[in-house]
DNA sequence: TATCAATGTGTAACCGTTTACACACATAGT
DNA sequence: ACTATGTGTGTAAACGGTTACACATTGATA
C-alpha cells in the first residue's frame, strides 16, 4: 500500500504538490500534473482517509441512531439519508438502539470517539442531555420523528395531533358511527399526540366513551390483539384507527379472521405511510413524507456540519390523508 | 477537545503509560492508574479513533454493500450483521447499490480509502475482480446470497435448487394438479436455480408447459403481474411458486382481486422468509435464516479481519419450508 | 527599471495516537 | 556477588496525510 511520499519520490515532485493536486487546492502545473497522475496510476496510489481524516477534522461520515432496522419505517428513513449523504460526499454509519437508554450512551460514546461529522437521531427514549452532550463535542445532531420545543436542539417532526385529528374526521366523513381508536405506547409522544388528534375529533360526538381507546405497542401483533379486544368490548363499532400502519395492518388480519369485511362494515386507517403496496385492501393511512423526513434531516446536517447558519430549529412537516380501499365509501 | 498529551501533563505521566493504561496492554501502577483517571475524567479525555486508526492498522468499521435496504430482506441482514458488530466492538457502514455497476465501484473506492476492516456484499451484479480487488488491498469480504464456486472467495449461500424442489414439491404433495413458477431476473443466479429446482420437481408431469413459468422482477408488483398473466394463460392452475416472497404477495393480491381463494382454490407457496405476520393468509415459504446469515457473515468476517484461518471458502446454509395457511390442505 | 500580482513548488510542523526500545529498580535464584 | 526476571516508566519515531510559510519565476504595469 503506497503512501503520498511513495507517489512524490516516483513523480519527482514534493508531497504538497500531490496533495494539492489531489484536492484540487493551490496550483498546480499541466507537467506536474501528468507526471503525478502517471505515478499515481503506476502505484495505485489510494489516498488514505484516516490520515486526511485526522490532518483534516473531517471524517466524512455521518451515523443514524433509530430503534430498530426491522420496522419497515426505519429502512425508508435510512435509504434516504444514504442516499443524500452519498451524494453529500458522506459515508453512513447504521446504529440500533432498541429503545435501550444504555445502548443509546454507548453508541453515542463510540461515535464521539470516532469523531463523526454529525448525527441523526430517531429515539423516543434518548434525553437532551446526551444530545448536548454530542453539541460539546462538536458534532451537530439532527433529530426526527421527535421534537423537542424550546430548545437549541434541530428536529423534524410532524404535528402527530393535527394528523390524529384527520384521520378520525376521515372516518366521520366516511359515514362511520362509532369508531374506535388503536393507541401506540403512551410514554412516546408521537403515539399520545394521534390519540389527542382522535380524541378532538370524537370525543364530543355521543357515541363516544374512553373504553374505545385501546392499546397497542406499535407492532403487527399488538395491533391485532388490540383489535380483538376492540371488537369483544364494541362488536359494534364500524370505523378504526390505527395509531400507525403496522397496528393497522394487524388490526385488519384479526379482522379478517373475525369475517368482517373491510371497507364494507369496517373502515381502517392507519398512520405512517410505510410501503405497503402487497396489502389487499390497500390500507388508508395519514402518510408522513417519510423519505423527505430522511432526506432533509440529512439536508440540515450538513449545513450544520459545513457551519451554514439554519433558518430555523423546528421543521414542521405535513402529513397527508392518503385514502384507499380500507376506508373507501361503498 | 483534550488529547492524551493535555491528559499526561496533568497526570504527571507520560503518554505511554496513558496509553498503555488506556489499552490494557503493559505495566500500569496503581497509582498511576489512579492519576490517569482522575485526569481524565477532569478533562472529560475521549481517545481520537481517528488517530487509534492511523497509528494502529485498524479501523474497526466493517460495511455492508446490499442492493436495496428498503428489499425487506435486508433489513433483517443489516439488523444481524449490525448486532453482530456491534457486540464484536464493530460499527456498520450502511451502502445501498442499486444493482448499479458504478455505485459498487465507487463504494467499493470510498471503503478502501477509508481503510474499512472487512466488507459484507450481497449483490448479483458484482464481478469476482472488484472482490480481489478489495482482498489486493487487504480487506476481507464475505459474500452472501451468491456463491462463486472455485475461487477463494468466502461465500454464505443456500442451496435454491433444492429449495426450488422443496416448494415445488409441497405443492404436489397438497395436491396440485397444475402448478405455475413466477421466476426472479434470469440473470440472477438464485432466481434461475430456483427454477430450475421447480423443473426438477415437475417437468416430468404430464401437464408441464414451459408457459407455466412466468417472469417477475423480485418486486411486489412483478408478482401482481405475473400472476394475472398466468392466470390468464392458465386459468386451472392450482398451485403457484413465486421466486420470492414479495412476487408471491404481489400474486396473491392479483389472486385476492380475481377473486380466487387461498387457498382453496390456489395454494401458493414464496421463497425467503422475510417477516410478513401482518399477512393474512399467512404465507408458506421457503424460509432462509436470514438472521443467521447476516450473523455469520459478520462472524466470518471478524475472523478473517483477525486473521484467525477459517475451515472452509463455502459455507451452505439449510432451507426450511415453512407450511402455513397459504397452502394448508383442506 | 522597479514593483507587483499571479503562478508554481518545497520544507517541515502538525493532527493524536501506538509502540519499539532503553532504562531503572526490585526481587529471587545460583 | 551476579545474573535473570518481572515491574514500571519515558523518549521519540512512526502512521499518512494537510497546510502555513518561504521562496522562485514569470509577465504585466508604472
Amino acid at each position: 500500500m503506497s503512501t503520498i511520499r511513495d507517489v512524490s519520490k516516483l513523480a519527482g515532485v514534493s508531497v504538497a504538490t500531490i496533495s494539492r493536486f489531489l484536492n484540487q487546492s493551490g496550483y498546480v502545473s499541466k507537467e506536474a500534473e501528468e507526471t503525478i497522475l502517471a505515478a499515481i496510476q503506476k502505484l495505485n496510489y489510494k489516498p488514505n482517509n484516516i490520515a486526511r481524516s485526522l490532518a483534516g477534522k473531517k471524517t466524512s461520515t455521518i451515523a443514524l441512531l433509530v430503534p430498530d432496522i426491522l420496522n419497515p419505517f426505519f429502512p425508508e428513513i435510512a435509504r434516504a439519508a444514504e442516499d443524500a449523504a452519498s451524494r453529500l460526499g458522506y459515508t453512513l454509519i447504521l446504529c440500533n438502539t432498541d429503545h435501550n437508554p444504555d445502548k443509546e450512551r454507548n453508541y453515542i460514546d463510540v461515535l464521539i470517539n470516532k469523531r463523526i461529522d454529525g448525527i441523526i437521531i430517531s429515539s423516543y427514549t434518548i434525553r437532551p442531555e446526551q444530545i448536548y452532550a454530542l453539541e460539546a463535542e462538536n458534532i451537530p445532531v439532527v433529530v426526527i420523528d421527535n421534537a423537542w420545543h424550546d430548545t437549541s436542539i434541530v428536529s423534524i417532526s410532524t404535528d402527530n395531533r393535527a394528523g390524529g385529528q384527520m384521520a378520525a374526521q376521515h372516518l366521520l366523513e366516511c359515514g362511520c358511527r362509532k369508531i374506535g381508536h388503536i393507541c401506540g405506547p403512551y410514554h412516546i409522544a408521537a403515539a399520545k399526540d394521534r390519540m389527542l388528534g382522535y380524541e378532538d375529533a370524537c370525543s364530543q360526538q355521543e357515541w363516544f366513551t374512553p373504553s374505545l381507546m385501546v392499546y397497542g405497542d406499535f407492532s403487527v401483533s399488538g395491533g391485532y390483539h388490540a383489535m380483538r379486544e376492540l371488537y369483544d368490548k364494541h362488536p359494534d363499532v364500524d370505523g378504526v384507527f390505527a395509531g400507525n400502519d403496522l397496528m393497522a395492518a394487524g388490526a385488519m388480519k384479526a379482522l379478517h379472521e373475525l369475517g368482517v369485511r373491510i371497507p364494507d362494515q369496517m373502515k381502517v386507517i392507519g398512520y405512517d405511510g410505510i410501503q405497503m403496496d402487497m396489502f389487499s385492501p390497500a390500507l388508508s393511512t395519514i402518510a408522513q413524507p417519510i423519505y423527505s423526513i430522511g432526506e432533509l434531516a440529512m439536508t440540515y446536517l450538513d449545513q450544520m456540519i459545513k457551519e451554514k447558519p439554519l433558518e430555523k430549529k423546528s421543521y414542521p412537516i405535513d402529513v397527508q390523508l392518503i385514502v384507499n380501499a380500507s376506508s373507501r365509501l361503498p
